[in-house]
RNA sequence: GGGCCUAUAGCUCAGUUGGUUAGAGCGCUGCCCUGAUAAGGCAGAGGUCACAGGUUCAAAUCCUGUUAGGCCCA
């Protein structure tokens, strides 16, 4: 690396590496290298031959600026193209941004102080979009920069962008595909829209108005002309409907009922009304139930309209099924109207119903309309409700409080009015739809068939126009008679109107102003005036980012690359992105775009609560990085929590991964270029074959192939989850068991040790890479490639780690972890008898459970690690010193007895512990007596536990017993103030600034004679432990200057000196 | 109003096919260990596993309902 602070030392190639570092310093030297060696696009060039994975970038809109949520699914984005690129795939990953769409106008009209499209109009299209143009791009540097700091490798030199006009072509042609089979067609859509400023209103603007108001609900007889009870006896029989909205009545279509709920017929003696039975209740008192049916067995019942103000097409005015009908409030049958309403109009649609609308696109009725021709809708209701009154028809009216949406500018009441909109007609390919999402994985899979599964069940015709100005204009023209043109490309319109229109931007109002000649009647054809839904132009990414099929060399790339293997946004994206892609790849080639997709929670404050100016908990994303560092923050958005859960983020938890994670993994690689260097130990050097090493080396290898396989797995599932577990908890044992009880070993520059770490480290480095490209690369560089030129120049560039299967040995791993079992018992029992670990004692004595998976080698580990002379069974100490217990093993016990299982376990927890468990030993059964009859148990079905009686100290759990043997003798008491000794002068070494590797000369004396006697006793094993070439026990010469100090509670004064 | 997700220690979260005494980290207290470490270890305090029913010999885990929060949609 260019500016490392790293150094080689003399002859040896390994380099001094500083267990302290700064993880943010790192990583800009890092992306420095990187830069420099151009590291991505040789790992593009390495793969290129092989066998592609796919991935694809789900654009960002460039208009706001990037904030730390934008982290998280490029992390996702980065870590599996790593992953697999180091698989050996070949991995291309284009950029891309979104550019059209209703945020980025509405964005320009407020930095213009625009009130509405008639300002728009008034400035001029063509101005507007090219300031639209230029704000869709403001904040790309912004994205590359977070993007680059982050170490997201995606090529942001060529991105896609879908305002550029090959894109646009290439969206054109699509859309011409699916109008050519008849399934982009023009029909009417509710729109919320304000009659006074003549537009309609979008999503979020309609959520800003809202406003309580009182309304009249009314109740009204629709007498029933057809059907079992329209004439009964002699009284007249009607469908009661509620509505809060009486001006809709004019234009009553039909009445919906819910298929599955009861509906009563009930007359209070004078006439008959028929409501929902659980809302029978609205009618008040007096009535009773006469007949009885199910909403589906009244479908196309007919019933005399409430108005005949306006003309109407029959058939019409019958009943009709619809799910969303509830009994919540109201009768139970709803009014439909379909020109205003949305569920009115699917519903009717799907009956065929006409769409009958007397208001003008003012809010008026129409002048003819008898009674309230020329009125606002709203002010129509109370004539209307009079006039029902007068004739009778009203069953009711209250006022009814309910919040309504107002225009966000003007405070004018909401028309939900029917406006003529282009729809592609997916309900007709909703089937296909449920089979490519059959093919698809979610992660997680809950999504599948859960929210993104019910959507896709319940689709709807994708509404795509906008009457809007900065979008991908739609490619229909069509002449006065409706024949239409749907246009595929620039090249095609050119041939259509007869001159070159290849370089015309292909973006209203240029397009707006091309015409030709109708190709079928020869009148003129002009283009229809919306643009499309911005939600189009993202999912055409997969074909539109090549150009295909017009751009040159498209057709392979599309081909090479469709259907994705793999992308990832948020959660919000469901009905967004997600939704888009498949119903565009599904319409246009019958095949879905993506076959993996990771749908991740969102990023939230620490606090649990949403990022917001507002709440002033806003973390910006590259401070947080300079800060925390790019690969904590990574870290955090891949294995924290479950990402597919809302997660907060913040310093608490990032300091504790550098900490935890990253800071133990450079330790542990500080620690091995450390010994490596001062034994001048190459890897090419030898090592002892892996059999020959000591157990722990061989427990390493082991559990790191372990790693491997698991790592490989979780990678290939897309669990990051898993892969931090995994990760975070072999480097902890690593570093505080492997490399902690394995110290001597690296201080003796044992080959097998240092191998076996060297090859860990290795692989360790390599897995995580996908993860922490930062950190891994520095280690790379700085502690692999010195000592192994002939590696791979980047680690980004290395293979991932393969694994033998053969070589993870289940019962070493068993062994060593009962090891560390018994390790932990004996520290508890060493801090309940208050006996600090550098006092030696005798022996510690185990459980035979225990014991019998404990070798030697182990044993002779355990006896080091609690300073113990030795390790020996329980059963040493004697046996009437030994005292059983047993319990029943639920779960094995469940199997066989079921429900005897608790009057079993009692049976045995009240049998002879002692006797059950010597028969246990003798025949692997033994007998207990439930219920006065004997049943024979075997030993996986009991729990034994055993300790001895008095004079130990020891500690017993779930079934194993460590006991330690308390009694201190003089030597032991002296091999203990040795120990104390040479703690003392350790950390008087670490203090004045030695090197570990720094021989001494030290001067020792003692107020206290039992110090004097042990000094004298083990002065040689002093010497050794603290690399003193010289230890005298005296004061130093008088002219010495000399590192001194004094132990009190010991009584020892030292004086040292570098040798 | 509908659908989905979530609810476990003060905080952040694990918890496999239901099974013995529900775990980890952070924070707190005490002690210990340290020739790489910003570390590490042992112990202590801290839990009505949101609530209410149900299934089962046995429920944090399975079922039903309720409440609260989040997301999407109306």
């Amino acid at each position: 690396m260019a500016d490392t602070p790293t150094t080689a030392t003399g002859s040896t190639p390994w380099r001094h590496i500083p267990a302290q570092v700064d993880l943010p310093a790192l990583e800009r030297d890092v992306l420095d290298h990187w830069d420099g060696q151009d590291t991505f696009a040789k790992s593009l060039e390495q793969t290129a031959g092989g066998k592609p994975w796919t991935f694809f970038e789900g654009p960002p809109t460039a208009n706001g600026m990037p904030g730390t949520h934008h982290i998280e699914a490029r992390v996702f984005k980065d870590v599996f193209p790593r992953y697999r690129t180091m698989k050996g795939y070949s991995v291309e990953r284009k950029a891309g941004w979104d550019c059209h769409g209703l945020p980025v106008e509405v964005a320009v009209e407020k930095e213009l102080g625009f009130n509405g499209k008639k300002d728009i109009e008034a400035f001029g299209i063509a101005e507007f979009n090219a300031k639209c143009r230029e704000s869709v791009l403001r904040h790309v540097d912004a994205f590359a920069d977070l993007t680059t700091r982050m170490g997201y490798w995606v090529d942001m030199e060529h991105p896609y962008r879908t305002m550029d006009p090959e894109y646009v072509q290439s969206v054109w042609w699509s859309l011409k595909q699916i109008h050519d089979k008849g399934q982009l067609v023009e029909d009417y859509r509710i729109t919320p829209y304000c009659p006074r400023c003549g537009t309609g209103l979008s999503d979020h603007e309609l959520a800003q108005g809202y406003e309580t108001v009182v309304d009249p609900s009314v109740y009204v007889r629709f007498p029933l002309t057809s059907g079992p009870v329209a004439e009964k006896a002699g009284k007249p029989v009607s469908l009661l409907v509620w509505t809060t909205t009486p001006w809709t009545l004019v234009s009553n279509t039909a009445v919906a009922v819910h298929p599955d709920v009861d509906y009563v017929v009930a007359t209070d003696g004078n006439e008959s009304l028929v409501v929902a039975e659980p809302l029978l209740s609205a009618l008040g008192e007096g009535w009773t139930v006469t007949d009885r049916y199910v909403g589906r067995d009244m479908e196309r019942w007919n019933y005399q309209r409430p108005f005949e103000l306006v003309e109407f097409p029959e058939p019409a005015h019958y009943v009709v099924l619809a799910d969303y009908v509830t009994t919540e409030d109201g009768t139970g049958l709803v009014h439909q109207s379909p020109a205003f309403g949305a569920d009115d109009l699917i519903v009717c649609r799907a009956y065929d119903l006409p769409v009958v609308n007397p208001v003008e696109s003012d809010g008026t009725f129409q002048a003819d309309v008898p009674l309230v021709g020329g009125q606002f809708f709203k002010k129509a209701d109370e004539d209307l409700v009079n006039d029902l009154r007068d004739r009778g028809v009203l069953f009711r009216h209250v006022p009814y409080e309910h919040p309504y949406p107002h225009c966000w500018r003007c405070h004018t009441p909401v028309m939900y009015y029917a406006l003529p909109s282009w729809y592609i007609r997916t309900t007709q390919v909703k089937d296909a739809l449920l089979r490519e999402n059959e093919k698809t994985n979610w992660y997680p899979e809950s999504v599948k068939w859960g929210r993104y599964g019910d959507w896709l069940r319940n689709n709807i015709d994708w509404a795509v126009s906008r009457s809007r100005f900065w979008g991908t204009p739609l490619p229909i023209w069509r002449c006065a008679d409706d024949h239409q043109v749907c246009v595929g490309s620039l090249a095609e319109l050119g041939e259509l109107a007869g001159r070159d229109l290849s370089a015309t931007d292909p973006h209203r109002p240029f397009v707006d102003d091309i015409t030709f000649a109708c190709p079928t009647c020869g009148e003129e054809s002009t283009r229809v005036a919306e643009v499309i839904d911005a939600w189009y132009d993202s999912g055409s990414m997969p074909f539109a980012q090549w150009g295909y099929p017009w751009a040159e060399g498209s057709k392979e790339k599309f081909e090479k690359s469709y259907p994705a293997d793999f992308i990832s946004e948020a959660i919000d994206q469901t009905r967004g992105w997600f939704y888009t892609l498949m119903a565009i790849g599904t319409l246009v080639f019958d095949e879905s775009s993506y076959r993996n997709v990771a749908c991740l929670g969102h990023i939230m404050a620490e606090d649990g609560r949403k990022m917001s100016k507002h709440l002033g908990n806003i973390l910006e994303p590259i401070p947080l990085m300079d800060d925390h560092s790019a690969d904590a923050v990574r870290w955090f958005m891949a294995c924290s929590g479950s990402p597919w859960k809302a997660r907060g983020i913040g310093p608490n938890v990032l300091n504790e991964i550098v900490r935890k994670v990253l800071l133990t993994y450079w330790n542990t690689a500080a620690f091995h270029a450390l010994y490596a260097r001062l034994a001048d130990w190459s890897p090419s050097a030898g090592a002892p074959p892996v059999a020959e090493r000591s157990v722990l080396d061989r427990w390493l290898v082991s559990e790191t192939h372990r790693l491997v396989r698991d790592t490989d797995e979780a990678y290939a599932a897309y669990d990051t989850q898993k892969l931090g577990v995994l990760i975070s908890q072999f480097v902890d044992v690593l570093s505080n068991w492997y490399v902690r009880r394995s110290r001597r070993r690296f201080w003796a520059g044992d080959a097998g040790a240092l191998a076996t770490l060297h090859e860990t480290l290795d692989v360790l480095t390599r897995l995580m890479a996908p993860l922490t490209p930062f950190v891994t690369e520095r280690v790379w560089q700085d502690v692999f490639r010195p000592v192994t030129p002939e590696l791979a120049e980047s680690v980004h560039l290395a293979a991932f780690p393969q694994y033998d299967e053969t070589v993870i040995d289940d019962r070493l791993a068993t062994h060593v972890s009962m090891a560390r079992r018994v390790v932990e018992l004996g520290r508890s029992a060493r801090a309940e008898a208050k006996v600090r670990t550098r006092q030696p004692l005798g022996r510690a004595l185990v459980g035979s459970a225990a014991i019998a998976d404990l070798d030697d080698e182990l044993l002779r580990e355990i006896a080091e690690e609690l300073n113990v002379g030795s390790v020996e069974p329980l059963s040493s100490a004697g046996a009437d010193l030994v005292e059983f217990s047993a319990k029943g093993n639920f779960r094995q016990l469940g199997k066989r007895f079921a429900k005897q299982t608790p009057v079993v376990a009692g049976a045995i927890a009240a049998a002879d512990a002692a006797a059950l468990a010597a028969s246990l030993k003798a025949s692997g059964t033994a007998t207990v007596v439930v219920d006065g009859a004997d049943v024979e148990v075997s030993a996986d079905e009991v729990l034994l536990s055993e300790r001895p009686r008095e004079g130990w100290s020891v500690v017993n759990e779930q079934g194993e017993t460590v006991a330690l043997d308390l009694e201190i003798t003089p030597e032991l008491k002296q091999a203990g103030l040795a120990r104390e000794v040479v703690r003392t002068l350790q950390e008087a070494r670490k203090n004045s600034g030695l090197e570990v590797s720094d021989r001494i000369t030290v001067w020792l004396t003692s107020t206290d004679p039992e110090l004097s006697d042990a000094l004298g006793k083990h002065a040689d094993e002093i010497a050794r432990e603290i690399l003193a070439t010289d230890l005298t026990v005296s004061m130093p010469p008088a002219t010495s200057s000399l590192t001194t100090g004094t132990e009190d509670d010991l009584g020892l004064t030292y004086w040292l000196t570098k040798a």
